[in-house]
DNA sequence: CTATTATTTCGATTATACTAGAAATATTTA
DNA sequence: TAAATATTTCTAGTATAATCGAAATAATAG
């Protein structure tokens, strides 16, 4: 993973009511929830929420599938695991050197 | 972690210059580094550099110590793995049941 | 004290992000 | 077609962040 990419979709975690949404797709497992559940649960005005998923959609994040009348949304597991990678892989393989 | 200490780190980490800035450190290792080697290295002006570690010291991912006239920086592996961990704790819970 | 090197503060510019109400669009059901 | 529900677009106000040059402030060495 690019530094780049790395800085954007953490940028993108990095606001807190994305990563409420972010926490709460999370807890809703792989099967997602639609988009009007979000927003009544987290209390997350409509247009507001539509904006926020644009983001996480952008950096990757997020997966919608269209239902009848519903859009569900869903985290992308392996791109939120690229991301602590990036963060892990560049920074633990000095954490054992206490030596230097 | 709260959800808006992790969210504030998460945006510090997003930012391109001090994200650069984390992976130059860990490079380093426990030993640090002093702001100018940062700056000559990364090729990052001292205000803005100052400005951003001011940013990686407010979330607890700097520390910092004076050494004659070099102050010396280094990352706060603890408080990366704090973060790190905040992503995995929340998100790899559900990671394992694809049967929902 | 003076010079030198290191770092920070100040100040200003520019850009981008957050928020949300109102209106518009889409999709289904009756 | 009309009504109901779901989601998005439009628009705009407000706030905050990124950037960096110039000047100011340490801190040490000579």
């Amino acid at each position: 993973m690019k530094l780049e990419d790395a800085a954007e979709t953490l940028a993108q975690l990095g606001n807190p009511t994305r990563l409420e949404v972010v926490r709460y797709l999370v807890k809703a497992g792989p099967s997602g929830v639609p988009v009007g559940s979000i927003q009544r649960q987290l209390k997350i005005p409509a247009s507001t929420l539509t904006h926020h998923l644009k983001h996480l959609k952008g950096v990757g994040l997020l997966m919608q599938k269209r239902e009848k009348t519903n859009l569900w949304c869903s985290i992308n597991f392996d791109r939120l695991h690229e991301v602590s990678d990036f963060l892990l892989e560049e920074c633990c393989s000095f954490s054992l050197r206490e030596s230097d």
